[in-house]
DNA sequence: TATTATCTTGAACAGTCGCTCAAGTCCAGT
DNA sequence: ACTGGACTTGAGCGACTGTTCAAGATAATA
Protein backbone atom coordinates (compact mmCIF):
# COMPACT_ATOMS: atom_id res chain seq x y z
CA UNK A 1 0.00 0.00 0.00
CA UNK A 2 1.26 3.46 -0.60
CA UNK A 3 2.74 5.23 2.80
CA UNK A 4 4.07 7.86 0.72
CA UNK A 5 5.24 10.76 3.21
CA UNK A 6 4.27 13.14 0.51
CA UNK A 7 1.08 13.64 -1.35
CA UNK A 8 1.68 12.50 -4.79
CA UNK A 9 -0.97 14.76 -6.55
CA UNK A 10 -0.21 17.93 -4.31
CA UNK A 11 3.51 17.23 -5.81
CA UNK A 12 2.02 17.20 -9.64
CA UNK A 13 -0.22 20.22 -8.55
CA UNK A 14 3.07 22.28 -8.01
CA UNK A 15 4.74 20.90 -10.39
CA UNK A 16 2.21 21.51 -13.14
CA UNK A 17 2.12 25.21 -12.00
CA UNK A 18 6.13 25.96 -12.47
CA UNK A 19 5.96 23.74 -16.05
CA UNK A 20 3.03 25.81 -17.19
CA UNK A 21 5.18 29.00 -16.53
CA UNK A 22 8.16 28.29 -17.53
CA UNK A 23 7.98 25.58 -20.19
CA UNK A 24 9.91 21.89 -20.21
CA UNK A 25 13.96 23.35 -21.13
CA UNK A 26 13.20 26.47 -19.06
CA UNK A 27 12.10 24.49 -15.85
CA UNK A 28 15.40 22.52 -14.49
CA UNK A 29 15.16 19.79 -11.36
CA UNK A 30 16.70 21.91 -9.22
CA UNK A 31 13.96 24.71 -9.61
CA UNK A 32 11.40 22.03 -8.86
CA UNK A 33 13.10 20.73 -6.08
CA UNK A 34 12.96 23.96 -4.63
CA UNK A 35 9.34 24.04 -5.48
CA UNK A 36 7.71 20.49 -4.93
CA UNK A 37 10.30 20.31 -2.25
CA UNK A 38 11.13 16.87 -3.14
CA UNK A 39 15.13 16.16 -3.27
CA UNK A 40 16.19 14.13 -6.32
CA UNK A 41 15.86 10.78 -4.94
CA UNK A 42 12.59 11.21 -4.05
CA UNK A 43 11.50 12.99 -7.44
CA UNK A 44 13.07 9.63 -9.42
CA UNK A 45 12.10 7.33 -7.18
CA UNK A 46 8.08 8.56 -8.04
CA UNK A 47 8.67 9.96 -11.90
CA UNK A 48 11.15 8.10 -13.08
CA UNK A 49 12.71 10.99 -15.20
CA UNK A 50 12.21 14.65 -15.70
CA UNK A 51 9.91 13.83 -18.62
CA UNK A 52 8.13 11.35 -16.74
CA UNK A 53 7.13 13.92 -14.66
CA UNK A 54 6.19 16.41 -17.41
CA UNK A 55 4.04 13.45 -18.64
CA UNK A 56 1.98 13.44 -15.80
CA UNK A 57 1.61 17.35 -15.23
CA UNK A 58 0.24 17.48 -18.79
CA UNK A 59 -2.68 14.83 -18.06
CA UNK A 60 -3.31 16.42 -14.94
CA UNK A 61 -3.58 19.57 -16.71
CA UNK A 62 -5.66 18.41 -19.40
CA UNK A 63 -7.98 16.76 -16.35
CA UNK A 64 -8.61 19.83 -14.86
CA UNK A 65 -9.42 21.45 -18.60
CA UNK A 66 -12.46 18.55 -18.90
CA UNK A 67 -13.69 19.07 -15.32
CA UNK A 68 -13.83 22.61 -16.13
CA UNK A 69 -15.89 22.36 -19.22
CA UNK A 70 -18.15 19.09 -17.54
CA UNK A 71 -18.92 21.70 -15.10
CA UNK A 72 -20.52 24.38 -17.38
CA UNK A 73 -21.94 22.01 -19.22
CA UNK A 74 -24.05 20.53 -15.99
CA UNK A 75 -25.30 23.77 -15.40
CA UNK A 76 -25.51 25.71 -18.86
CA UNK A 77 -27.29 24.53 -22.57
CA UNK A 78 -23.75 23.52 -24.65
CA UNK A 79 -23.29 26.37 -26.38
CA UNK A 80 -23.55 28.88 -23.57
CA UNK A 81 -21.57 25.67 -21.58
CA UNK A 82 -18.89 26.05 -24.87
CA UNK A 83 -18.67 29.92 -24.55
CA UNK A 84 -18.20 29.76 -20.83
CA UNK A 85 -15.39 27.82 -20.94
CA UNK A 86 -13.67 29.76 -23.74
CA UNK A 87 -14.03 32.86 -21.99
CA UNK A 88 -12.61 31.58 -18.94
CA UNK A 89 -9.59 29.89 -20.28
CA UNK A 90 -9.17 33.34 -22.10
CA UNK A 91 -9.53 35.80 -19.58
CA UNK A 92 -8.45 34.72 -16.45
CA UNK A 93 -7.26 37.13 -14.18
CA UNK A 94 -3.48 38.02 -14.54
CA UNK A 95 -1.35 36.59 -12.25
CA UNK A 96 -4.00 33.43 -11.31
CA UNK A 97 -2.88 31.36 -13.69
CA UNK A 98 0.80 30.28 -14.67
CA UNK A 99 0.62 31.37 -18.05
CA UNK A 100 -1.88 33.08 -20.08
CA UNK A 101 -1.42 30.02 -22.86
CA UNK A 102 -2.94 26.55 -22.82
CA UNK A 103 -0.39 24.52 -21.42
CA UNK A 104 -0.64 21.92 -23.86
CA UNK A 105 -0.51 24.42 -27.17
CA UNK A 106 2.67 25.68 -24.92
CA UNK A 107 4.37 22.14 -25.12
CA UNK A 108 3.27 21.70 -28.20
CA UNK A 109 5.03 25.18 -29.89
CA UNK A 110 8.40 24.28 -27.40
CA UNK A 111 8.61 20.57 -27.99
CA UNK A 112 10.31 18.79 -31.08
CA UNK A 113 10.81 15.22 -31.83
CA UNK A 114 14.00 15.01 -29.65
CA UNK A 115 11.42 14.96 -26.91
CA UNK A 116 8.59 12.39 -29.31
CA UNK A 117 6.72 11.04 -26.55
CA UNK A 118 6.19 14.40 -24.75
CA UNK A 119 5.10 16.08 -27.75
CA UNK A 120 3.20 13.49 -29.13
CA UNK A 121 1.16 13.00 -25.55
CA UNK A 122 0.53 17.06 -25.14
CA UNK A 123 -1.03 15.96 -29.04
CA UNK A 124 -3.35 13.39 -27.79
CA UNK A 125 -4.70 15.23 -25.06
CA UNK A 126 -5.61 18.64 -27.30
CA UNK A 127 -7.34 15.75 -29.45
CA UNK A 128 -9.58 14.63 -26.38
CA UNK A 129 -10.48 17.99 -25.37
CA UNK A 130 -11.47 18.76 -28.60
CA UNK A 131 -13.52 15.53 -28.52
CA UNK A 132 -15.35 16.94 -25.99
CA UNK A 133 -16.40 19.83 -27.52
CA UNK A 134 -17.80 17.74 -30.64
CA UNK A 135 -19.74 15.91 -27.99
CA UNK A 136 -21.06 19.16 -26.64
CA UNK A 137 -21.58 20.60 -30.32
CA UNK A 138 -23.85 16.92 -30.88
CA UNK A 139 -25.63 17.84 -27.96
CA UNK A 140 -26.49 21.81 -29.25
CA UNK A 141 -28.07 20.00 -32.32
CA UNK A 142 -29.94 17.68 -31.13
CA UNK A 143 -31.76 20.39 -28.93
CA UNK A 144 -32.03 22.53 -31.71
CA UNK A 145 -29.56 25.30 -30.87
CA UNK A 146 -27.78 25.12 -34.00
CA UNK A 147 -27.75 23.85 -37.51
CA UNK A 148 -28.10 20.43 -38.06
CA UNK A 149 -26.03 20.65 -41.06
CA UNK A 150 -22.54 21.48 -39.56
CA UNK A 151 -20.47 18.73 -38.87
CA UNK A 152 -19.77 19.12 -35.17
CA UNK A 153 -16.50 17.69 -35.46
CA UNK A 154 -15.52 20.40 -38.11
CA UNK A 155 -17.10 22.59 -35.25
CA UNK A 156 -14.75 21.08 -32.39
CA UNK A 157 -11.84 22.01 -34.62
CA UNK A 158 -13.15 25.63 -35.08
CA UNK A 159 -13.46 26.54 -31.23
CA UNK A 160 -9.87 24.87 -30.78
CA UNK A 161 -7.95 26.85 -33.24
CA UNK A 162 -10.02 30.03 -31.70
CA UNK A 163 -8.85 29.26 -28.40
CA UNK A 164 -5.64 28.53 -29.35
CA UNK A 165 -5.45 31.94 -31.50
CA UNK A 166 -7.19 33.48 -28.85
CA UNK A 167 -5.05 32.37 -25.56
CA UNK A 168 -1.23 32.73 -28.04
CA UNK A 169 -3.02 36.65 -28.84
CA UNK A 170 -3.98 37.97 -25.40
CA UNK A 171 -0.46 36.15 -24.37
CA UNK A 172 1.06 38.80 -27.00
CA UNK A 173 -0.66 41.77 -26.32
CA UNK A 174 -0.43 41.81 -22.13
CA UNK A 175 -4.11 40.97 -22.05
CA UNK A 176 -4.50 45.01 -23.57
CA UNK A 177 -6.59 43.85 -26.46
CA UNK A 178 -10.27 43.86 -26.30
CA UNK A 179 -10.77 39.79 -25.87
CA UNK A 180 -14.58 40.06 -25.59
CA UNK A 181 -14.91 41.54 -28.86
CA UNK A 182 -12.50 38.90 -30.20
CA UNK A 183 -14.46 36.06 -28.77
CA UNK A 184 -17.82 37.23 -29.83
CA UNK A 185 -16.55 37.99 -33.62
CA UNK A 186 -15.25 34.44 -33.53
CA UNK A 187 -18.36 32.99 -32.07
CA UNK A 188 -20.54 34.96 -34.30
CA UNK A 189 -20.12 32.43 -37.02
CA UNK A 190 -22.09 30.13 -35.32
CA UNK A 191 -24.81 31.88 -34.79
CA UNK B 1 34.43 49.11 -45.08
CA UNK B 2 33.07 46.11 -43.25
CA UNK B 3 35.85 43.08 -44.36
CA UNK B 4 34.31 40.22 -42.24
CA UNK B 5 35.14 36.85 -43.95
CA UNK B 6 31.91 35.78 -43.73
CA UNK B 7 28.50 36.99 -44.71
CA UNK B 8 26.64 38.43 -41.75
CA UNK B 9 22.86 38.32 -43.24
CA UNK B 10 23.98 34.52 -44.41
CA UNK B 11 24.71 34.37 -40.71
CA UNK B 12 21.89 35.57 -39.46
CA UNK B 13 19.53 33.82 -41.95
CA UNK B 14 21.03 30.20 -41.09
CA UNK B 15 20.31 31.00 -37.27
CA UNK B 16 16.53 31.66 -37.82
CA UNK B 17 16.20 28.28 -39.69
CA UNK B 18 17.80 26.75 -36.05
CA UNK B 19 16.20 29.14 -33.65
CA UNK B 20 12.81 28.98 -35.19
CA UNK B 21 13.05 25.18 -35.11
CA UNK B 22 14.01 24.42 -31.85
CA UNK B 23 13.31 27.52 -29.73
CA UNK B 24 15.40 29.64 -27.72
CA UNK B 25 16.22 27.72 -24.67
CA UNK B 26 16.33 24.41 -26.55
CA UNK B 27 19.43 25.87 -29.15
CA UNK B 28 22.54 25.61 -27.41
CA UNK B 29 25.72 27.72 -28.59
CA UNK B 30 27.16 24.34 -29.92
CA UNK B 31 24.19 24.01 -32.26
CA UNK B 32 24.27 27.29 -33.64
CA UNK B 33 28.95 27.09 -33.90
CA UNK B 34 27.94 23.82 -36.34
CA UNK B 35 25.01 25.49 -38.03
CA UNK B 36 26.38 28.58 -38.95
CA UNK B 37 29.97 27.53 -39.30
CA UNK B 38 31.85 30.32 -36.91
CA UNK B 39 33.60 29.52 -33.68
CA UNK B 40 32.44 31.02 -30.54
CA UNK B 41 34.85 33.99 -30.47
CA UNK B 42 33.77 35.01 -34.35
CA UNK B 43 29.70 34.98 -32.63
CA UNK B 44 30.51 36.64 -29.33
CA UNK B 45 32.08 39.68 -31.43
CA UNK B 46 29.41 39.82 -33.96
CA UNK B 47 26.47 39.61 -31.77
CA UNK B 48 27.83 40.01 -28.22
CA UNK B 49 25.77 37.43 -26.56
CA UNK B 50 22.94 34.59 -27.62
CA UNK B 51 20.13 36.90 -26.53
CA UNK B 52 22.07 39.33 -29.01
CA UNK B 53 21.64 36.80 -32.38
CA UNK B 54 18.22 35.81 -31.28
CA UNK B 55 17.07 39.24 -31.27
CA UNK B 56 18.75 39.48 -34.95
CA UNK B 57 17.46 36.63 -35.51
CA UNK B 58 13.44 38.05 -34.64
CA UNK B 59 14.14 40.87 -36.46
CA UNK B 60 15.03 39.32 -39.91
CA UNK B 61 12.01 36.75 -39.41
CA UNK B 62 9.51 40.08 -38.72
CA UNK B 63 11.16 41.63 -41.72
CA UNK B 64 11.08 38.46 -44.16
CA UNK B 65 7.30 38.20 -43.28
CA UNK B 66 6.56 41.91 -43.91
CA UNK B 67 7.92 41.56 -47.26
CA UNK B 68 5.85 38.45 -48.49
CA UNK B 69 2.75 40.27 -47.20
CA UNK B 70 4.20 43.19 -49.14
CA UNK B 71 5.08 41.54 -52.50
CA UNK B 72 1.23 39.65 -52.02
CA UNK B 73 -0.31 43.20 -51.79
CA UNK B 74 1.85 44.80 -55.02
CA UNK B 75 -0.04 42.53 -57.33
CA UNK B 76 -3.64 41.56 -55.86
CA UNK B 77 -6.15 43.51 -53.84
CA UNK B 78 -5.59 44.04 -50.21
CA UNK B 79 -8.11 41.57 -49.04
CA UNK B 80 -6.94 38.34 -51.66
CA UNK B 81 -3.11 39.37 -50.56
CA UNK B 82 -4.43 39.25 -46.92
CA UNK B 83 -5.93 35.96 -47.33
CA UNK B 84 -2.99 34.86 -49.60
CA UNK B 85 -0.48 35.94 -46.88
CA UNK B 86 -2.64 33.69 -44.45
CA UNK B 87 -3.01 30.76 -46.48
CA UNK B 88 0.75 30.35 -47.46
CA UNK B 89 1.43 30.94 -43.83
CA UNK B 90 -0.21 28.23 -42.85
CA UNK B 91 -0.43 25.63 -44.89
CA UNK B 92 3.64 26.06 -46.30
CA UNK B 93 4.61 22.59 -47.15
CA UNK B 94 5.86 20.28 -43.88
CA UNK B 95 9.84 20.54 -44.26
CA UNK B 96 9.82 23.83 -46.21
CA UNK B 97 9.91 25.64 -43.03
CA UNK B 98 11.50 25.31 -39.89
CA UNK B 99 8.42 24.82 -37.88
CA UNK B 100 4.74 24.95 -38.12
CA UNK B 101 4.34 27.96 -36.22
CA UNK B 102 5.12 31.27 -36.25
CA UNK B 103 8.45 32.03 -34.98
CA UNK B 104 6.91 35.28 -33.10
CA UNK B 105 4.57 33.33 -31.27
CA UNK B 106 6.39 30.53 -30.53
CA UNK B 107 8.77 33.03 -28.95
CA UNK B 108 6.10 34.87 -27.39
CA UNK B 109 5.00 31.44 -25.82
CA UNK B 110 8.46 30.06 -25.00
CA UNK B 111 9.49 32.95 -22.53
CA UNK B 112 9.17 34.40 -19.83
CA UNK B 113 10.40 37.68 -18.03
CA UNK B 114 13.62 35.93 -17.56
CA UNK B 115 13.99 37.30 -21.01
CA UNK B 116 12.24 40.50 -20.43
CA UNK B 117 13.86 41.89 -23.99
CA UNK B 118 13.72 39.05 -26.20
CA UNK B 119 9.82 38.61 -24.86
CA UNK B 120 9.29 42.58 -25.33
CA UNK B 121 11.06 42.61 -28.76
CA UNK B 122 8.89 39.85 -30.14
CA UNK B 123 6.10 41.12 -28.74
CA UNK B 124 6.59 44.43 -30.83
CA UNK B 125 7.50 42.97 -34.03
CA UNK B 126 3.97 40.77 -34.17
CA UNK B 127 2.40 44.76 -33.17
CA UNK B 128 4.51 45.97 -36.21
CA UNK B 129 3.09 43.06 -38.52
CA UNK B 130 -0.63 43.93 -36.92
CA UNK B 131 -0.37 47.65 -38.38
CA UNK B 132 0.24 45.96 -41.72
CA UNK B 133 -2.81 44.12 -41.74
CA UNK B 134 -4.46 47.75 -40.21
CA UNK B 135 -3.43 48.99 -42.89
CA UNK B 136 -4.44 46.93 -45.94
CA UNK B 137 -8.20 46.47 -43.85
CA UNK B 138 -8.78 50.32 -44.66
CA UNK B 139 -7.16 50.20 -48.00
CA UNK B 140 -9.69 47.84 -48.68
CA UNK B 141 -12.52 49.96 -47.49
CA UNK B 142 -11.59 52.47 -49.85
CA UNK B 143 -11.87 50.79 -52.64
CA UNK B 144 -14.91 49.52 -51.06
CA UNK B 145 -14.27 46.10 -50.98
CA UNK B 146 -15.31 45.98 -46.95
CA UNK B 147 -17.81 47.48 -45.25
CA UNK B 148 -16.36 50.79 -43.45
CA UNK B 149 -18.05 50.25 -40.28
CA UNK B 150 -15.68 47.99 -39.03
CA UNK B 151 -12.94 49.55 -36.88
CA UNK B 152 -9.34 47.82 -38.95
CA UNK B 153 -7.73 47.97 -36.10
CA UNK B 154 -9.93 45.34 -34.57
CA UNK B 155 -10.10 43.35 -37.54
CA UNK B 156 -6.26 43.44 -37.96
CA UNK B 157 -6.68 41.84 -34.40
CA UNK B 158 -8.99 39.62 -35.23
CA UNK B 159 -7.01 38.41 -38.51
CA UNK B 160 -3.62 38.26 -36.41
CA UNK B 161 -5.50 35.94 -33.56
CA UNK B 162 -6.71 33.61 -36.31
CA UNK B 163 -3.49 33.25 -37.97
CA UNK B 164 -2.05 32.27 -34.60
CA UNK B 165 -4.84 29.85 -33.91
CA UNK B 166 -4.32 28.61 -37.30
CA UNK B 167 -1.12 28.04 -36.91
CA UNK B 168 -0.69 26.21 -33.77
CA UNK B 169 -3.64 24.35 -34.29
CA UNK B 170 -2.06 22.72 -37.81
CA UNK B 171 0.92 22.28 -35.62
CA UNK B 172 -1.02 20.05 -32.99
CA UNK B 173 -2.81 18.53 -35.85
CA UNK B 174 0.65 17.40 -38.01
CA UNK B 175 -1.05 19.48 -40.83
CA UNK B 176 -3.83 16.49 -41.03
CA UNK B 177 -6.99 19.01 -39.88
CA UNK B 178 -8.62 20.12 -42.85
CA UNK B 179 -6.80 23.49 -42.81
CA UNK B 180 -8.25 25.23 -45.81
CA UNK B 181 -11.79 24.84 -44.07
CA UNK B 182 -11.07 26.35 -41.16
CA UNK B 183 -9.68 29.35 -42.99
CA UNK B 184 -12.68 30.32 -45.07
CA UNK B 185 -14.54 29.98 -41.67
CA UNK B 186 -12.73 32.97 -40.62
CA UNK B 187 -12.61 35.07 -43.27
CA UNK B 188 -16.65 34.05 -43.76
CA UNK B 189 -16.85 36.95 -40.84
CA UNK B 190 -15.45 39.18 -42.89
CA UNK B 191 -17.63 38.61 -46.42
C1' DT C 1 11.87 -2.30 21.98
C1' DA C 2 13.94 -4.63 18.09
C1' DT C 3 13.35 -5.67 13.27
C1' DT C 4 12.08 -4.86 8.82
C1' DA C 5 10.51 -2.47 4.81
C1' DT C 6 9.84 1.84 2.82
C1' DC C 7 10.80 6.40 1.84
C1' DT C 8 14.00 10.40 1.86
C1' DT C 9 18.33 12.70 1.69
C1' DG C 10 22.19 15.31 -0.46
C1' DA C 11 26.87 14.79 -2.07
C1' DA C 12 28.70 13.71 -6.23
C1' DC C 13 28.95 12.23 -11.40
C1' DA C 14 29.71 12.97 -16.20
C1' DG C 15 28.18 15.98 -19.40
C1' DT C 16 26.74 20.44 -21.26
C1' DC C 17 25.83 25.36 -20.77
C1' DG C 18 27.08 30.36 -22.29
C1' DC C 19 31.13 32.64 -22.73
C1' DT C 20 36.38 34.44 -22.71
C1' DC C 21 40.82 35.32 -24.49
C1' DA C 22 45.63 34.39 -25.77
C1' DA C 23 47.38 32.74 -29.88
C1' DG C 24 47.05 32.15 -34.76
C1' DT C 25 45.45 33.37 -39.54
C1' DC C 26 44.52 36.36 -43.07
C1' DC C 27 44.85 40.41 -46.05
C1' DA C 28 45.71 45.58 -47.20
C1' DG C 29 49.14 49.01 -47.62
C1' DT C 30 53.78 49.98 -48.31
C1' DA D 1 58.54 40.69 -48.70
C1' DC D 2 57.19 42.92 -44.63
C1' DT D 3 54.57 44.91 -41.33
C1' DG D 4 50.15 46.31 -38.87
C1' DG D 5 45.66 45.60 -37.81
C1' DA D 6 41.25 43.18 -38.40
C1' DC D 7 39.24 38.71 -38.02
C1' DT D 8 39.07 33.86 -36.50
C1' DT D 9 40.23 29.94 -33.75
C1' DG D 10 39.58 26.44 -30.07
C1' DA D 11 41.04 25.07 -25.53
C1' DG D 12 39.18 25.92 -21.44
C1' DC D 13 36.54 28.62 -17.53
C1' DG D 14 33.02 28.35 -13.76
C1' DA D 15 28.39 27.31 -13.40
C1' DC D 16 24.72 24.44 -14.13
C1' DT D 17 22.32 20.14 -16.29
C1' DG D 18 19.66 15.59 -15.41
C1' DT D 19 20.61 11.74 -12.76
C1' DT D 20 22.46 8.11 -9.31
C1' DC D 21 23.09 5.82 -4.97
C1' DA D 22 24.97 4.76 -0.41
C1' DA D 23 23.61 6.32 3.87
C1' DG D 24 20.11 8.01 7.00
C1' DA D 25 15.35 8.80 8.64
C1' DT D 26 10.77 7.12 9.43
C1' DA D 27 6.75 4.29 10.20
C1' DA D 28 4.64 -0.44 10.65
C1' DT D 29 4.99 -5.15 12.55
C1' DA D 30 6.23 -8.26 16.03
Amino acid sequence: MSTARHDRQETIKKATQLFWEKGFHATSMRNLQDVIDLRPGSIYASFGSKEGLFKETLQFYANASLERLAAHAATSPPLDALKAFITESVSAKKGSSPSDMCMLAKTVAELTQDNAELLAEAKRLLKTIETAFAQLVTKAQQEGALDEGREPQRVASFLQMQLMGLKAYSRATDGKANIKALIDDAFASLA
